[in-house]
DNA sequence: CTTGACCTTGCCATGATGGGAAGGTCCATA
DNA sequence: TATGGACCTTCCCATCATGGCAAGGTCAAG
């Protein structure tokens, strides 16, 4: 396989640069979140480094748990000249806004669990307020 | 369809009873978390009080998010006159960590998008802390 | 007897990811 | 030149908990 001076590289490289497994790169294309990839003549996906910065983005922006539709729409904004930065701020906030309520759920499922395991003795006696909570 | 003195009721009325979904139910018993319930003569699931406080705890162990391998555990325990209370406060205690380390990633994450967003106008301009961020 | 509310099973979808199989390609080394 | 290993391809299946829908059967009230 021979790839030109521009450092094209197959999905492996382009794997390990961008620290995106080759499988999820497939699937983003798949899904037409990135461009379909050049071939070569045998068939082999190829990337070059605009592609590589392109999956980075999206693994950082995955790193900070934004949904890939939202990533979606951040790609389009990052690649357009003409954005508003108020329409990037918004997704980030509404996101924002998802953990925020994700995070109070599991504090108060964490919370209670907790003030249940205080009061169960641990111990090789059958008797169980963790029980009882979920049985009452 | 005649039920019995004891209170035999079908699927929407169980799941009425227990805030369980009868699709959800019949998933139960497909898994084999719940056992197979009793038929009318015409196929009709029927359930009776019993099964009803076990929806219940299933029920009240998802709301305070047990994943169902768990709850399938607890309900062995509940069940079982010689457990220990210490195995029964192990396993909330695992779920306490597991929710607590899913927490403190949610918040990483939300702590970096608060703090990218602070520094972005959100006018109509073009740049963007956020953006910039993600393509680094 | 009709109608509407309920039940049955079975299939598909979600969201992001991984696993594995069956087969093709590339390249270095024996 | 042949072989082997590392890589690539596509396709299907699994995760986890849940919902939706479709086609068809059952029940009870009017």
């Amino acid at each position: 396989m021979v790839m030109s001076v521009t450092r094209e590289m197959t999905i492996g490289q382009a794997a390990k640069s961008s620290a995106v497994s080759a499988k999820m790169i497939r699937h983003y294309e798949s899904i037409g979140l990135l461009p379909k990839a050049q071939r070569t003549r045998s068939g082999y996906r190829l990337y070059d480094e605009n592609d590589v910065h392109t999956l980075r983005f999206i693994q950082r922006a995955r790193s900070l748990g934004f949904p890939l539709e939202t990533i979606r729409a951040l790609l389009a904004l990052w690649r357009n000249r003409r954005r508003s930065s108020a329409q990037v701020k918004e997704l980030a906030l509404h996101h924002v806004e998802d953990l925020e309520r994700k995070i109070a759920e599991m504090q108060a499922m964490a919370r209670t669990l907790r003030h249940l395991a205080q009061h169960c003795h641990g111990d090789e006696r059958p008797e169980c307020p963790i029980l009882d909570d979920l049985a009452r």
